[in-house]
DNA sequence: TATGAATGAGTTTTCATTCAT
DNA sequence: CATGAATGAAAACTCATTCAT
């Protein structure tokens, strides 16, 4: 999965965290182009052959990174399914997507950044374990509406849909900071506020 | 502003176009940073103090682009409000989008990587008529919902979903070529096979 | 003497002296090197090209600049000997040169720099008109300091620092305004004040 | 200030020597802009990243050199004063400023180029310790004038008298060496032979 | 290990000059 | 005559990476 060397000293993975902690805060500011490592050196109070020492190279660096986050965005799928209300099901999922885009706004970025511009990576691999996950949610989904506990819908763009929706507030921050009135404290209950109601109309099955 | 100067020689202004063609193809796919202008200039056969000569810096040169395409994300806002079926003007600004996404995936991708990483910008009105006319909009959505033409939604919500679930098609294109079935012909009917019913639901006002 | 071609129409001429004009002002404030014959055009409302065709390359500028200006090192050292009266004769020079690093500083720093930092010429007998007045001036120093009409002193030393003392106001002006008081539009007096007793005590023969 | 670094390694400061003895030669001889960090960085026996390491751009490096050398122009003035001779002491201090002149012509030069074309610099203190002193100086002389050790004399003329006529030497070498006649080796004492004469009959106060 | 030092390729930009119209 | 257009060389810097100690 994530190729993170299976042995390490505890030092080494004390370092390898800093590191990649300080690798989200610049990628993601800065995209992966923008980013030179000795920012992130710098950002890691360490030198640049150092921090080279345990990531062999820049692309190393970042994909590890893509894929230490990953779980973020494969947790919350997971967790579809638990119970047996399909509407409440999905509309906890979106709660919990919101809750990430307001928790993990950096990571959601690296993210969007990375299928927006993306690098040509010699092994891409790097997301199929959410892949994985996605089509079976999509399969369960697909039940729930063929079963009429959902109106039906296509599963795939309802998903689609709800990534959207939920990370567009992580991902066009800036944009949002701008065109929204004063209230950005409330910003992402009122998203909820929004948001359930919508899937809810969406989804509940009419009788 | 920094929109197009206006008296411009034939030769200037086709190969300005030619540079802002190639300049939209490599920033989309690369980002700001990623792109380097001798990339943007071979790909518009010609050396780059030719490229130089027509527009003064790399960042006017970016810039130039961002406003030269602002009117494709301004248009479809302004048309909302021709006539008074509000549920029905929504719907059909959200067909609109999602025709843009499919028809200038390269200049939504321009843009969201400008939001999502952005570069400090000395002038920071470039997206100034933008948000005079988003302002214009969400007021008139107010009035709509106040008025009970459309259910009671926040429309700065309401927005931000349409931008969101609508431009994903075209920015996060790549992880959706992964993960849809084959019917990538049919990606932008079946959204809004999606998308409209969602919002007519979300949008008609109960009885 | 200088290059200047012979037969030019009325419009040639007036345009030459425009650019010499502007072309003084820039060589004069950025060196050879500092000054690129773009900003010259543009001060003297021209294309580059049109300047070029006046004058055939950037050297070519410079040096007709140079020769057109070297009058105004000649002329002074000219009147010495007009008199009979060899004290004043030579602080009536010391006088014109004052008069010249006030009325001409610009041409004044134009020379400093071409001495000071120079260019590589090919052909190097710019300064050959200034050269054999001067040998003649040196001549009649000596003269006169055989004759017993000033104090014996060497003559080459004598202009070496009439040069210096003089110049310097135009020369070092940025220094000498940051050093001195207030009182700046006395500056050419008080110099004059200072550096007439100077040379008349030392040129005045002991009886 | 913008001196040298405290702590350096040996092979950093072994560095910055050479680079500054490369770029002394190349900057006195062509100015700043004249001056490429390549060609320094080509006498220096080195590539210019390696030259960028040691002097992170052109502009700190020439202003690195600069100040370096500022001591040679503050030492000779911080001496005037030791004893209460002060006609001797101001004609020690000519026969110091002579001496650099002749021993070191290169600082002169790129001092001279400096006042005379100048760059544009952020920090404007560069020459703030020199002005101290001269400040002090100026106040030391014109108190030795009031006191009838020294004949009347503007203090502020004088400094810059002894200033021009003893760095003319260094600074229009160029120009010294053509008019001269060949007797070049002894140009420095002929100067002294000329100067101190004129500094004491000018300052010997009249009984 | 870890850091100072160095490298080489690449990037943006400037500029004198030429060419076509 | 005059200008818009283009060129090629060079300049200043950046950066991922490697090397030596």
């Amino acid at each position: 999965m994530t190729s993170k060397p299976a042995n390490l000293t505890r030092i080494q993975s004390e370092r390898r965290d800093e590191i990649l902690s300080s690798a989200l805060e610049i990628f993601s500011k800065n995209g992966y182009k923008g980013a030179s490592i000795n920012k992130i050196a710098q950002a890691a109070n360490m030198s640049t052959p150092r921090l080279l020492y345990h990531f062999s190279d820049k692309e190393k660096l970042y994909s590890d990174l893509l894929s230490s986050t990953l779980s973020l965005w494969i947790d919350p799928l997971e967790f579809i399914g638990q119970t047996d209300d399909a509407v409440e099901e999905i509309c906890n999922y979106v709660r919990r997507k919101i809750e990430m885009s307001r928790d993990y706004p950096r990571e959601s970025r690296l993210f969007a950044s990375e299928i927006l511009i993306g690098i040509e990576r010699a092994d891409d691999s790097l997301f199929d374990p959410l892949h994985q996950i996605f089509r079976d949610k999509i399969e369960l989904i697909q039940r729930w509406s063929n079963e009429g506990k959902i109106a039906p819908v296509d599963p795939y763009h309802l998903i689609y849909s709800i990534w959207a929706t939920t990370q567009h507030y992580a991902d066009f921050d800036v944009q949002i900071r701008t065109l929204s009135p004063q209230k950005m404290e409330n910003l992402f209950d009122d998203a909820e506020a929004f948001l359930i109601p919508m899937y809810t109309k969406l989804l509940t099955p009419s009788r």
